[in-house]
DNA sequence: AAAACGGGGGC
DNA sequence: GCCCCAGTTTT
């Protein structure tokens, strides 16, 4: 089973930059599109400072595909001059730091300290929060609820890989649409709420 | 709480 | 042709 892009980038060593970068990408985007761009970015570009000698229309021509190219061309820039400015050109390694850069929510925030930084993290995207809520294990409206509940009810060893997993599992077989329930390997313990059709 | 940002791929 | 995607910001 392929890895997904972000995951991919952090187990071949990249930079916590690479990692944040990646996943600003990845942003409501699908994996294999996500991978094409960030790989054409980074050979521009791969620090804060290489970033800066890009133009705005530039970076959104070399990402075009992903969507959001105009948004997320801006993001890439002004977080590149705020790490400059005020990080001494690296990612910081603190959630709160991370939230303060514009663009950076959540689950970004919690997936480059998980990846870039094997730091803690739970990381909750539409995959982790879908899943859980299919399972039963938590009954969240938002994923910030999700992330919340997992911190109380997932046991710390586990946060790290969990989210790797889960990511994984929900773009291959725990699908938004048509989950391949009798692929599942848990399905004894889902309740599958929420889920119309399954194979 | 809902809209806006967006092209690509699945069906 | 229609709907969704490793979200976040703005209204």
């Amino acid at each position: 089973m392929e890895l997904p892009i972000v995951t991919e980038i952090s187990q071949n060593r990249r930079s916590p930059f690479e990692v944040l970068i990646a996943t600003i990408l990845s942003l409501r985007t699908k994996d294999e599109v996500t991978r094409s761009a960030s790989k054409r970015l980074f050979e521009k570009a791969n620090t804060p400072q290489q970033m800066l000698g890009l133009e705005d229309s530039e970076i959104a021509e070399l990402i075009y595909p992903v969507g959001f190219y105009n948004t997320k061309s801006r993001t890439i820039l002004e977080v590149s001059r705020v790490l400059i400015k005020d990080y001494g050109g690296s990612v910081p390694d603190d959630l709160d730091s991370l939230l303060r850069l514009k663009g950076v929510g959540r689950k970004t925030a919690n997936l480059v300290l998980t990846l870039g930084y094997g730091k803690l993290g739970v990381c909750v995207d539409t995959h982790v929060h879908r899943i859980n809520n299919r399972l039963g294990y938590v009954k969240t409206k938002t994923p910030e609820q999700t992330e919340m509940a997992l911190r109380e009810k997932l046991p710390k060893q586990y946060w790290i890989q969990y989210n790797d997993l889960l990511v994984t599992w929900g773009q291959n077989v725990c699908k938004p649409i048509s989950p391949i329930c009798s692929k599942c390997d848990i399905s004894i313990y889902c309740k599958r709420i929420g889920v119309t059709k399954s194979r």
